[in-house]
DNA sequence: CTGAAAGCGCTTACAG
DNA sequence: CTGAAAGCGCTTACAG
């Protein structure tokens, strides 16, 4: 029986050696440059990584070329689903030029985030993404300047950052004028704790006072479905509730669905509901959530290919993307996607 | 105006040249070891590194130890919240061991798979953990022997790994009974594709046959919200559907409300569900959903454990962790949690 | 207690 | 077209 001695990695210098060249030369193959190499070496270099099965030790390459090939993505956690999802189209977008993700998780502290800054840093990746639940992103102890980063996500300009993000009045002032061309009489607000006159308040707010509308009950919770079900059950507890309610997350309106079911409220005869996000979750809720929806894939393209610098004409620049209203039933609307 | 020249990153040779030491000497001091140093000097190079912000360069530690500190992770996708779920947990469990995660998806298809696995090889990873959505995850082509694997969330054992999951057959079985135990007199299942006589398929069958039952009816699907929902009109769109179902999954189940909410029946009184996973969404689908709970925090520590080699005493080892029974309102208990 | 030196696996300018 | 050599930043046996 053979024991297998401690596997070791296979190595250029192995593939030189089975190639009957220098390791130089297997390098010049495995890059295609920056030497040429003559057509019949090449061909007995491919075939020795083949049969050895060589693949070039990353942490060497990273060393060497000061670059990892891999973004850092900070997320404030993964149980809202929104984060995995625009997690994943960032994975793509980084898997379509040739980069890996390391994915850390800050649970929504300042003081982690800090250090998950770090820790990426330390990392040597090329890059980092910050998506921020906190207002304004704490980066005041950030050590390496020479780390590129972009913060993505975020409502509004950050002075010295590249961000990208939603334009999220729009989008709130959308879902509300929505409500109002149902007709309905009053229009309340479900929203997360934020700063003060968080662009999604305003954008409710504005649509009110565009239509001549006074301003309508506002319940202030967490951006969880928890948050919304105890924001639901105060907003509508009493029966004097209003007859429709924009939510600044899926999450939220899940939970202002359950409030209501719990009640005895009906969705959306007896309320209706417009939120923001659009998550796949929403997809399925009953009724099916009318959403304010964030083109998560290009706000991940977007964020990867700036943080790459492939597209760096200004050095700090908002990409603002915009919202797009999705009609489901929870409106009203009686539409089925 | 000062432009900054182009930032180089803090090096050990930079702290040793503040604090007028050796390189040598930062290295003890960093690491505790493995050479003594004075508490003077120590107390000097810890200041030059406060102060320059040095930190040790990953990419050259892992070179040179062999050790990135770094986990693989594949997961099928992010879209089903259950493995973000699970993936959160992996992560805090290596974080708690000082490692940090590479997160890669594998789309659910086997090709991609093997490409992340010799990826996270070519990383120096020191360790991967798979959590396989097919049957049985093919790793015909994994060419790094020396790196330790994990296969986390296998329902059965796999020769020559270690794997870790849960007790499907117990929990399809005592899901099932469950129901059974309402007095519901028919009692169908939606079962995600799956090998032939999937666990979760056998449970929900030995359940039945224990308690002398008939066999009720089965519609397979895609492991998804849409699947259970065409599933769900399949089932009961004729109006001769079961009076109960057992559900493989949180997000088919979620497809199966939709299903029965569009057809004008109503959970659980018309149909009385229970499904298998138990995440988050399902805490507040409506009605609340009965679930078999996958101890999802359990598995993620066991597998970050084991791959770490921290309780190596069997090279290949399975751990079947126990399910849990986690009581809503579908079954018809009116529990609310 | 401190430091000079080898070597991890790679890339690439340089010499032939 | 090919190869010997320097050096990326680190850890650690070895010598002092």
């Amino acid at each position: 029986m053979t024991v297998p001695t401690t596997p070791r990695a296979v190595t250029r210098a192995d593939v030189a050696r089975y190639a009957g060249v220098s390791t130089s030369v297997v390098s010049y193959v495995v890059h295609d440059g920056p030497r040429p190499v003559a057509a019949e070496t090449a061909a007995r270099v491919r075939e020795a990584i083949r049969v050895l099965g060589y693949r070039p030790n990353a942490s060497a390459q990273a060393l060497r070329t000061g670059s990892s090939k891999m973004l850092g993505l900070i997320v404030p956690e993964l149980d809202n689903p929104f984060w995995p999802e625009l997690a994943q189209e960032v994975m793509h977008a980084a898997a379509a030029r040739g980069y890996d993700v390391l994915l850390a998780s800050s649970d929504g502290e300042a003081a982690q985030e800090r250090d998950r800054l770090r820790t990426l840093s330390a990392r040597q990746v090329d890059g980092i993404i910050v998506t921020s639940i906190m207002t304004r992103p704490d980066l005041s102890t950030v050590t390496d300047p020479g780390i590129p980063m972009v913060l993505l996500n975020t409502f509004f300009e950050v002075p010295q950052y590249a961000s990208i993000g939603v334009d999220a009045l729009r989008g709130a002032h959308d879902g509300t004028t929505h409500l109002i061309e149902h007709g309905y009489d009053s229009i309340g607000l479900v929203m997360g704790h934020a700063g003060p006159m968080e662009l999604r308040e305003q954008g409710w707010m504005r649509a009110l006072r565009d239509a001549g509308r006074p301003d309508g009950p506002i319940a202030r919770c967490a951006f969880t479905r928890q948050g919304g079900y105890e924001a639901g059950l105060r907003m509508f507890g009493d029966g004097a509730g209003p007859r429709s309610v924009f939510v600044s997350s899926d999450m939220q309106a899940v939970g202002v669905l359950r409030a209501l079911h719990e009640l005895g409220l009906r969705a959306p005869d007896d309320v209706a509901i417009v939120s923001f996000d659009g998550s796949a979750e929403a997809d399925y809720t009953t009724p099916q959530l009318t959403v304010v929806r964030q083109p998560v894939e290009t706000m991940a393209r977007a964020a990867v290919d700036r943080v790459l610098g492939i597209d760096a004409e200004h050095p700090w620049h908002r990409d603002l993307v915009p919202p797009r209203l999705v009609l489901g039933s929870s409106c009203g609307c009686d539409v089925r996607r």
